[in-house]
DNA sequence: TTTTATGCTTGATAAATATCAAGTGTATTT
DNA sequence: AAATACACTTGATATTTATCAAGCATAAAA
């Protein structure tokens, strides 16, 4: 079960751990299942866990006053989960977080990753990768949320995350990209992309 | 011209910096004025420096195939600015950035920065809490895009940036939240909050 | 196997928003 | 001072997208 995790910590550290280092990423880390549908988070919770994704898939959303969810974000195998504000300010969320399929997480405290980084330099610098990179990949998802139109996102989207639309509801997908299924259902009729 | 800078850097590293310090951070960085109107990145140019506004307004923005302009980000005083993807990976970029009025502006190139954190540690701390909050403020962004009217993404800008509507033209605006112009003055007129 | 839920599609209509075009006031330039 | 550009507004209309409602196929549950 760890063995992709460590592949994972050294791809993205750009170095091989020893044996002894992942002992200590071992120790931070617990090991969670959570079965589909069920809350990871909920509005008002304080985030307390960062969560690599071992197995499964989730979701984080908002849910407006009348009820509709808004997909911020999914997550699959080796994606994090978290509500990053709420995890590092410990301030109540906004945010829901669920179980889309059956899963299975690593789990590490603040407390725990802060004292890993000083002991392990090598998730210090996982850490600054995957902040790098979310912070790139927000920016692209504002720019095609404020420039591009229904079709145009749908277009894009298929182009980065092929996945998705093997692994999620289209009513999901559509709610990520900010419009109605129906029109997502309309757009993918009218598309050469399937 | 250096002391806000270096009253910035403390606050946002949580320290305070000593004289020996300040002058490596100074030999780092170079002080540059551009005027209104001029381009500090322009699309297919690698971005070579990160830019420190100590004066002025700068925009970053896309133009697509029928050349209307999409504003991404605004900057003012004490913002910073450069395309996080082409400045690390020195790819060439799909953004411009101008200047909204004459500007002075601290360039840092990637080698001095990298230089100047492993020298002094304040600024890894700073560009580290830089990320997180950009990280964390793109989150909210893409949270209103998907899920918000544009009366909604209106009146929650005006909340966060109210600054924004004293200094840029409200065409711009309309563009930074992806609404046309017109659509935006329109709900000027009949929002309460002006 | 029947029932129930889920996921998706389709049509009709409504609502939101964009586009086009003109006009006004104000600042800037000549 | 006249001319030009800029920022914004307003009206008319077109387009996009959402909403409501129904239906169909498939999967899951009873």
């Amino acid at each position: 079960m760890y063995l992709p995790f460590r592949k994972y910590i050294d791809e993205y550290s750009g170095d091989t751990m020893t044996d002894d280092e992942f002992a200590l990423v071992k120790a931070a880390f617990t090991p969670k299942k959570i079965r589909k549908k069920q809350y990871l988070l909920q509005e008002g919770d304080v985030c307390k866990h960062l969560s690599f994704i071992i197995k499964g898939a989730m979701r984080q959303y908002t849910v407006d006053e009348k009820g509709n969810e808004h997909i911020v974000r999914f997550g699959i195998e080796n994606w994090w989960m978290a509500d990053r504000e709420s995890f590092e300010f410990s301030t109540p969320t906004i945010y829901y977080i669920d179980a889309l399929e059956d899963t299975e997480l690593l789990q590490v405290s603040l407390a725990n990753l802060t004292e890993l980084k000083q002991t392990f330099p090598g998730m210090n610098k996982l850490t600054l990768a995957l902040d790098k990179r979310g912070h790139i990949a927000a920016q692209k998802r504002i720019t095609a949320a404020i420039s591009l139109t229904a079709e145009e996102k749908y277009q894009n989207l298929f182009k980065i995350h092929p996945i998705f639309f093997q692994r999620f509801p289209q009513a999901m997908i559509a709610s990520y990209l900010g419009i109605s299924p129906e029109t997502l259902s309309r757009i993918r009729k009218n598309s050469i992309l399937k």
